[in-house]
DNA sequence: CCGGAATATTAGTCAGGCTAACTTAGTTGA
DNA sequence: TCAACTAAGTTAGCCTGACTAATATTCCGG
């Protein structure tokens, strides 16, 4: 019998691998990226600054310069400033953003639904119970 | 009460998004990047061809060409020819790539096996229970 | 008010995707 | 049989997304 977490860890690897190409299926072909879906999605729930966007994303900031310039020059998100220090920069979704924001989620969704419905219920339950752990790692 | 499968579309499309994060700081400095481990571990079985390469990482085959070029010009895999069909190019492991995929995995898993750890044994039944059911989807 | 820390951008490099166009080798059918 | 089609790879050119190093600009502490 072989150690039980080392064991468990390849085969989440694989896993791992699996999803990945998944997720690059899913989001293949649509009018946005799938980085520049998930910055869009940090920005519903208000402005952020660019440290922050940086850090949530486990980008340099830089690169989230760089991903912003392009969202602006798509009319996505607008870069605002902090009166309180004029060091910061703002982003925050345009109307055009969060519109595209909700349509490019709802084909996800659709996608994933999909592939959701070709399980079993017991399948989808035990998925169901998995997720909080798999949210849970990598927060160690 | 939201309709079942899409409101654990969206829950996955979350932990999705999470577990690529995690992904990319598990592959963090490596001496290979994410996607020359998976062609080395595609490998790792025997020859294959530049198209099954490309098919099995659903890549086109130009993408893979230049990975596989990269890969040689670092002395982890080699191009042969198929002799019963000039156009094919088969491509394999060096001893140094087996070596380089060996050391790779163990750092990988090595990795995750603490990420693991850090569950109770409660939660890392659940994560196996499940991992069948994530490694199902997409194949449909 | 000056030097260091913090925030962001610019510039330059690289990996890794894509499509289009090309070469070379097999296959097929008139 | 050989001309046309198909299949397998490569090359070239473009884009996104990541990095580091260097450069403003602004804030803050002594």
């Amino acid at each position: 019998m072989r150690d039980d977490p080392t064991h468990l860890a390849e085969q989440v690897s694989t896993v791992l691998r699996h999803l990945v190409l998944l997720l690059r299926r899913t989001v293949a072909g649509q009018p946005v990226t799938s980085q520049q879906y998930g910055v869009l999605g940090s920005l519903e729930a208000g402005p952020r600054r660019m440290t922050e966007l940086a850090e949530e994303h486990a980008v340099q900031l830089p690169t989230m310069t760089v991903q912003i310039n392009r969202l602006e020059d798509a009319g996505l998100v607008a870069r605002g400033s902090d009166p309180a220090d004029a060091r910061v920069r703002t982003v925050e979704l345009t109307g055009e953003g969060r519109e595209r924001l909700r349509a490019v989620r709802e084909v996800r969704i659709a996608h994933l639904t999909r592939e959701l419905a070709a399980l079993d219920e017991d399948e989808r339950a035990t998925l169901a119970a998995a997720l909080p752990v798999l949210a849970k790692l990598g927060r160690s």
